[in-house]
DNA sequence: TACTTCGTACGAAAAATATCGTACATTCAC
DNA sequence: GTGAATGTACGATATTTTTCGTACGAAGTA
C-alpha cells in the first residue's frame, strides 16, 4: 500500500495547489495574493484551507519561522494524471483519442509542439504492426 | 447572446447526461437503472436531480406520458469542449500539448486511432510554415 | 513603550451538492 | 375491484466545499 487513496483535490485545493507547484514552498501570504489575481476571498479563507490541506497530507509545513512554509507533498505529474483519467471518464466516457483530437483541434499548437507529439506518435507506433 | 452561461454541470449531472447522449431520451427509470450499475443511490434521487436539471435548463420533459421522457437540451461536444477548456486551465494550466503527450502516453490507442491523429496534424501544420 | 501590522488557531456559518422519505395518483395483475 | 407496482411532486435533511469573523500572540516602528 503505496500511495494511499489519495482524495482527489478540490477545485479550489487545486488552486493552492498550483500556486505551489509552480513557485516552489511559499507562505500562505505569497499563495494568497497569487490566488487574488484571479479571484477574490479573504485571507483567512485561504490560510483554513491550506491548514486543512496540511491536515488532509497533501501539504507539509515547515513551522520553524512565524510565518509558516507550506509545500505540496502531492507531485504535479501524478496528480494530473488521475485527475486526467477521472476527467477522461466522466466526460468522454473515456474515449482518450476523442479528448486528444478536441484539444488539439481547439488550441493553437506551434510547430515545436506539433513535432513532438508526431515524435511520439512514432514511438507510440513501434509497438503496432 | 446566443448560447446563455451555461453552468457547468455538476458531476452527478454529467452522469445523467451521459447517459441521455448515449442512449437518447430516457424514462427516469432508464437512467436510474443505468446509473445503478456504477453508483448506488436511490431512485428518488435520480428523478430529483433529473426535475431540477430540467429546471434549469439542461434537460427536457415530454409529460405526455405518465412516465416521462427526459432528452438533453446540452449538446454533447459543445459541452465537452466547454468542461475540456475548463479542466486544462485549472489542472494543466492551460498547457493543452502537455495534457495531449499525457493521454497519449497514458492510454492504448489502436493505430487507427494514431494515424488519424497524425492526419490532423498534417492538417494543422498546413496554416504554419 | 504604545500602537499598528502580520500571522496563526479555530469555531461557525454560508453555499453548493447530493440523498431521501413520504404523500398521492395511475396502472397492472389477478 | 383490489392490492401491489410504478411514477411524480416536493419538502427536508445530509454532506461537502467555501468563506469568514474573532481572538490572540509576535514583530515592527514611531
Amino acid at each position: 500500500m503505496s500511495s494511499e487513496k489519495q482524495n482527489k483535490p478540490t477545485e479550489a485545493e487545486l488552486e493552492i495547489l498550483q500556486v505551489l507547484w509552480q513557485h516552489g514552498p511559499s507562505t500562505v501570504r505569497f499563495v494568497h495574493e497569487e490566488l487574488s489575481k484571479t479571484k477574490d476571498a479573504g485571507y483567512t479563507t485561504t490560510l483554513k484551507f491550506m491548514q486543512l490541506m496540511a491536515e488532509k497530507g497533501m501539504l507539509e509545513a515547515d513551522k520553524t519561522n512565524r510565518s509558516h512554509i507550506y509545500r505540496p507533498l502531492l507531485e504535479e505529474e501524478q496528480t494530473q494524471r488521475q485527475l486526467l483519467d477521472r476527467f477522461l471518464d466522466s466526460t468522454f466516457r473515456g474515449a482518450a483519442m476523442k479528448m486528444v483530437m478536441q484539444a488539439l483541434g481547439n488550441h493553437e499548437a506551434s510547430k515545436e509542439e506539433l513535432d513532438e507529439i508526431r515524435n511520439l506518435l512514432d514511438k507510440l507506433e513501434g509497438g503496432k504492426k
